[in-house]
Parts: structure tokens; C-alpha cells; sequence
DNA sequence: ATGGCAGCGTCACGCTGA
């Protein structure tokens, strides 16, 4: 079983860069952030003539996510719900596409899109702070005892000085912020771990290079984009690595495709292929 | 230290992202 998340910067703009993407690794699932794009206008019928179903929560513009996969994507759920009920910010907490999850072949698969912040005197770096503390309880509400679970996304933090190109400059700014770091282990919560950091300790492994200031061509990148395993999904951890080149085309999204390999059986899907040795 | 690049909405540039 293979799941990949990437935040595409719109689907439509990087349409033909995700159906050749999928040609070439073809993924079980793979998880979009960013589609910046309305349900009714995504592009749903190429993926569909690829064989794959498609679970979308979208909005114009801004935000949106969306679940491609191989095989069934059950008891799908669309934002923070039940997890806002007294929150005084719920409308304005649900107002964003940022979160859908799905049951695919028994394992519970969140995929998120984390609120960048802007700056931390922003209004934006409150809501942020918010946000990862109703992702507490949407993680503390969807997680199942003994189930595998599987959280990815873009999630706009770097978590550790490693993560970052510049740790002395950059620590305790945006996306690297004692608060918001704070806010997200709070969130994963005991039981979640960074699939990526199972295989490379080290530095200088990026997901995000920003468009401006020549930062690819000078690899300046963030590794802000993870995918998370709870401890029965880790024990089946092949590796973890993120598509570089994906960043290096032409008219690329900013952030690279994160995968994780897992050794978890599929359902035959009847077309006698196999996507990975055993 | 600052700004830079890209996508969207709407059609000249402002807003937002990271």
C-alpha cells in the first residue's frame, strides 16, 4: 500500500503534472491539498477513466483538499464537525476546506491542509493556533483503538531545526514558532510519528521551496509537508521519501509529493496487477 | 533587511499563500 500526499497548488493549473505523476508511481492514494477549486468545477473525469474514486471538499480560490484512490474510499468525512459543537470560532473553523478523511482498505487516512499563519502578529496565527487545537479533538474523536491510522498533509510547520534551511535565522517566525509547533504534537497526540524521520535523520531533506528568492535553485526548502503512522502502520513502514523532481519541472507546484510505502495487503482489485513486491 | 513568485477572480491589480 502506497499513500502519497501533495499540495498541487490548484488542481487545474497542475492537472496534467498529477494524472503523469500517478502514471508514473502510481499510488493506492493519493492525497491533494490546495486544489483551489469549487466541487462542482474539479476535474474529477480523468482521474475517474484512470480507475480511480475521488472524494472532494473544495472551495473557490482557496484551500480545498480531495482523496484519490484505488480502492474504495468509505465512511468519508468532510471537515471538522461534531469537533466544533461550542467553539465559539466554529463557523469561521468550518468556513475553510482543509480536512477530509476516509476509511480506505481499513486504514483511517486524514489528510489535512494546515492554515499557514502569515506572520505572528496576524490575525491568521490565531486562527491557526485554533485550528490545531480542534484538530486535537478531531484526531482524539476519528482515532480507534488497535486501527491503523494515517495522518498527511501540508502542514505548514517545521517541526524541528532539521526541518528548516536557515534553524538559526528562521526558528521561532512563522511555520516554526514555539506556539504552533506546540499546538501540532499536542494534536498528533502520543501515538502518531513522523513516517519520514523513521528512515533520514538528517537535515537537508525539503517538501516546500518557495517560489521566490531562488530558493529551489539555491535548495532553500521547508519540510513541512509529513505523513504521520500510528504505531501498528509504522511497524509496516518500507520507507518514506519525498519526489524531489516533481519540484524541478516545468510550471511546478511549490511542494514536492511526500510518499510512504506500507506493508499492508490490499484487497485484490480484480485486475490482477500487483503495486508493489512483497 | 526587504522582496521576490504564482494562482485566482476578474479583466488591472489586489488578495492570499508560505
Amino acid at each position: 500500500m502506497q499513500i502519497a500526499s501533495w499540495n498541487v497548488n490548484s488542481v487545474r493549473t497542475r492537472l496534467t503534472h498529477v494524472l503523469n505523476w500517478l502514471d508514473q508511481k502510481k499510488p493506492d492514494l493519493l492525497a491533494l491539498q490546495e486544489t483551489k477549486v469549487d466541487d462542482p468545477q474539479f476535474p474529477l473525469e480523468p482521474f475517474l477513466q484512470k480507475g480511480y474514486q475521488v472524494q472532494i471538499h473544495g472551495q473557490k480560490a482557496y484551500n480545498g483538499v480531495a482523496l484519490i484512490s484505488r480502492t474504495p474510499l468509505e465512511d468519508v468525512r468532510m471537515g471538522f464537525i461534531g469537533e466544533l459543537i461550542g467553539d465559539p470560532d466554529a463557523e469561521e473553523l468550518g468556513a475553510q476546506k482543509r480536512v477530509i478523511s476516509a476509511l480506505v482498505d481499513g486504514i483511517r487516512v486524514v489528510n489535512l491542509y494546515v492554515p499557514n499563519g502569515s506572520s505572528l502578529s496576524s490575525d491568521k496565527y490565531n486562527y491557526k493556533l485554533a485550528w490545531l487545537s480542534c484538530l486535537e479533538r478531531y484526531i482524539g474523536a476519528i482515532q480507534t483503538r488497535d486501527e491503523p491510522l494515517c495522518v498527511v498533509g501540508d502542514f505548514n510547520i517545521g517541526l524541528e531545526a532539521r526541518d528548516l534551511p536557515d534553524p538559526d535565522r528562521l526558528s521561532g517566525g512563522i511555520m516554526a514558532s514555539d506556539r504552533e509547533r506546540a499546538a501540532l504534537l499536542v494534536a498528533l497526540g502520543s501515538d502518531l510519528q513522523d513516517a519520514f524521520r523513521l528512515f533520514e535523520p538528517n537535515s537537508g531533506h525539503w517538501s516546500w521551496w518557495d517560489y521566490r528568492s531562488g530558493a529551489w535553485d539555491r535548495d532553500r526548502g521547508w519540510r513541512i509537508d509529513h505523513i504521520y503512522l500510528n504505531e501498528m502502520l509504522r511497524e509496516l513502514a518500507r520507507s518514506c521519501s519525498i519526489d524531489k523532481e516533481e519540484r524541478g519541472r516545468i510550471q511546478p507546484s511549490d511542494h514536492a509529493p511526500v510518499c510512504v510505502d506500507l506493508a499492508w495487503e490490499l484487497e485484490d482489485d480484480g485486475d490482477g496487477e500487483d503495486a508493489y513486491d512483497t
